[in-house]
DNA sequence: TGTACATCAGTGAACGCGCGTTCACTGATGTAC
DNA sequence: TGTACATCAGTGAACGCGCGTTCACTGATGTAC
């Protein structure tokens, strides 16, 4: 029952070998070019103690991405409540807001994610393929009640929420790169598109189109 | 001035070498794990010969993603006029059409893209940057004509178009692990996407905001 | 509580392998006279 | 047009290096009596 101190000392350096993969990954590396000896290193370790905590290399990688979807899902999901009261549009600058910082503080997971989206293996991508897809789940689910807590007619929220997800996506990416300053900017535009595609939803939830 | 026969055959060894680069990215390889000796084996040279053409594994690279960049270019060019006669409606449903199958044929020189706009080398990530909002600045031009030829109040295109090309590259990156028959559900969606952001955009035009 | 044995996280040497790159070369193609 | 020389695309051997993984081991921690 107890933990026991080997168990103890065996999940921190567990932690410490999954840091020091996310140390090297937020100083810009892909996980691809990660090397065994250089997180072996980063973790103060021998090269081949890494093996008693992962079998082999892509179970590490799996380890990370896990970890990444877990920490994107926490940040994204903290405070969905306030969401329906706040209504829309605090709700978007909301969203896009706590996006960007996700971003900036774990811009290591981020660029991991998005890399093994189309990565290697096929484990990989089918994580994070479910993970996103739990997101845009989330996030439907979040419009609705928003729209309901208005009193306004349903709309189409399952493809408003998608696009939001591309759009949240394609803002980070393109924050990447970029001064502080322009990535003000970048929100801003991120916040108008979303406003844009909000209003949208409500003219086709009447009836309109094209 | 005329091409001598060395020259010609230096031209398509080169093409040999690009070529087989592009097959092995085509067959869900990526550019960071392809090694010199493959790409040279594929091509039916020696390894060394390579450096007959590039100087070294970074301008090979460089080279693919200036002609990856080139066949989207060109592939989203393609008919750009003929939008402006067809109207809004249509011109989305071509747009995500000729976007899809650009994907579809191109799958390998779109994985490229999307792997290395995020990848190792700042060069790299420059270079398909630009190349991005180039894309986005002619898709707001267009939008302009769109909306222009049908006499309506100018809308915010720059929004519109930086929203629509992230909408598609999600869609793209949506589309690469899945059915055909999925890929036609996952076009529709981005249709309607594209379609509730222009609706957005018209109400925009006129002054309403969330 | 003390002792004898079992467990197992961490180690260093070694494996075969492919990496990117350099070098001196060969021989077909090109050029100057 | 024929010849002698220059160019240079392509070659095979070799470089040092780090890769992921295996193995037999050490010694601290855990456990049974």
């Amino acid at each position: 029952m107890t933990e026991t101190l080997r168990q103890k000392q065996k999940k921190e350096t567990r932690e410490r070998i999954l840091g020091a993969a996310r140390q090297l990954m937020a100083g810009g590396r892909g996980l691809d070019s990660l090397g065994l000896r250089e997180v072996a290193r980063e973790a103060g370790l021998a090269a081949t103690s890494l093996y008693n905590h992962f079998p082999d290399m892509e179970a590490l990688g799996l380890a990370l991405i896990d970890e990444a979807c877990f920490r994107l899902r926490v940040a994204m999901s903290e405070g969905r409540r306030s969401m329906i009261e706040i209504g829309p549009r605090q709700a978007i600058q909301e969203l896009v807001g706590r996006f960007g910082r996700f971003i900036l503080s774990n811009e290591g997971e981020f660029r991991l994610l998005l890399q093994q989206r189309l990565g290697r293996s096929r484990r990989y991508r089918a994580r994070i393929h479910g993970e996103l897809q739990l997101l845009v789940d989330e996030l439907a689910e979040d419009i609705r009640s928003v729209v309901a807590a208005q009193g306004r007619p349903a709309v189409p929220a399952e493809r408003e929420a998608e696009a939001a997800v591309s759009l949240m996506f394609g803002l980070g990416v393109a924050m990447l790169d970029v001064s502080p300053a322009r990535r003000e900017e970048l929100a801003a535009n991120a916040v108008e598109q979303l406003a844009i595609l909000a209003l949208g939803g409500r003219r086709w939830a009447q009836g309109e189109r094209l």
